[in-house]
DNA sequence: ATATGTGCAAATTCTTTGCATTAGA
DNA sequence: TCTAATGCAAAGAATTTGCACATAT
């Protein structure tokens, strides 16, 4: 019942963790230990993953890269996790915490993520159901150039 | 000086037409056929279209579809064209008007776009401004059913 | 026991690239 | 003329699918 298989995992972690799970087995899917290691990553990491990346941060060789895919869909289907869309063909992926959903600040150069917990965009979908609209969502991404980024293009004598 | 070679092209899209093909001439491209063709299209049709659409609205056989990825390039580097993100797999184009940028209300049934031409974000950029970023941008896409799609799947009896 | 999940390989979809040829300035 | 643009074919990248085998419930 006590777990001390990982690092770092508090408290906290292991109560989401078991809630999600509870959430994916009502549901109808089954609890298999890709799965749970995803959710682990998930809850345990910051900022959305790629596939691929959440590939390589499981325990090597536990599952194929495939079975990534498929679970992420599980996931997603049980709003477990939400897709992010950063315009460059890859699809990210981050843990729903299910608390007021946040946006990010992706720096164009380093890729870097930063969370605005801010969200504007409230006002935005109430007008949109007023027009008539019903399921009403929003995807917003905020593009920029991080501090870092500029410090950096700004001291080399590239220019 | 007077053209009648379109249906419908109106003064004011020639207009337009012209002062695109002198952004795209004063950028060091080339004044092609096919780009000409693309811009006439783009600045007559409403809605963003996908490479492949693009490619089926120009007259047929004027080009091949890789032209139309190509031009599309040199149409978004100059800011002529910009690209959306529906989410899906496909990035879609749309005439820049270089007027207030607006946004998308894309129907998750039927796929119809209507334009939303509040944007509700420029205090938003002007936060991650402050923040530190620079060359802030934000793309921002809205999903909902629309109400033809509301009433369609009110109707039959198939629930 | 049995349906759901997984691995491997191969298919799909959208987009990009290499290279010889064509054509705009 | 001389470089940029095009066509065709082929490569790439991310994701999905088919099918036999493995496993959670």
């Amino acid at each position: 019942m006590h777990s001390h298989d990982h690092a770092s995992s508090s408290e906290e972690e292991n109560v989401r963790l078991e809630r999600a799970l509870e959430v994916l087995r009502s549901a109808g899917h089954r609890i298999t230990s890709p799965r749970k290691a995803l959710l682990k990553v998930l809850i345990q990491e910051h900022g959305p993953f790629s596939a691929e990346e959440l590939h390589r941060m499981l325990p090597a060789g536990l599952c194929d890269p495939v079975t990534v895919y498929r679970s992420i869909g599980a996931l997603e289907e049980t709003n477990l996790v939400r897709r992010c869309d950063f315009g460059d063909g890859t699809y990210r992926y981050e843990f729903n915490t299910g608390e007021h959903h946040h946006h990010h600040i992706i720096c164009r150069q380093c890729s870097s993520v930063r969370n605005l917990e801010v969200c504007f965009a409230d006002g935005l979908e109430r007008l949109v159901r007023q027009m008539g609209y019903a399921n009403v969502t929003h995807t917003l991404e905020i593009f920029g150039t991080c501090v870092a980024c500029q410090e950096r293009r700004a001291e080399p004598a590239t220019e």
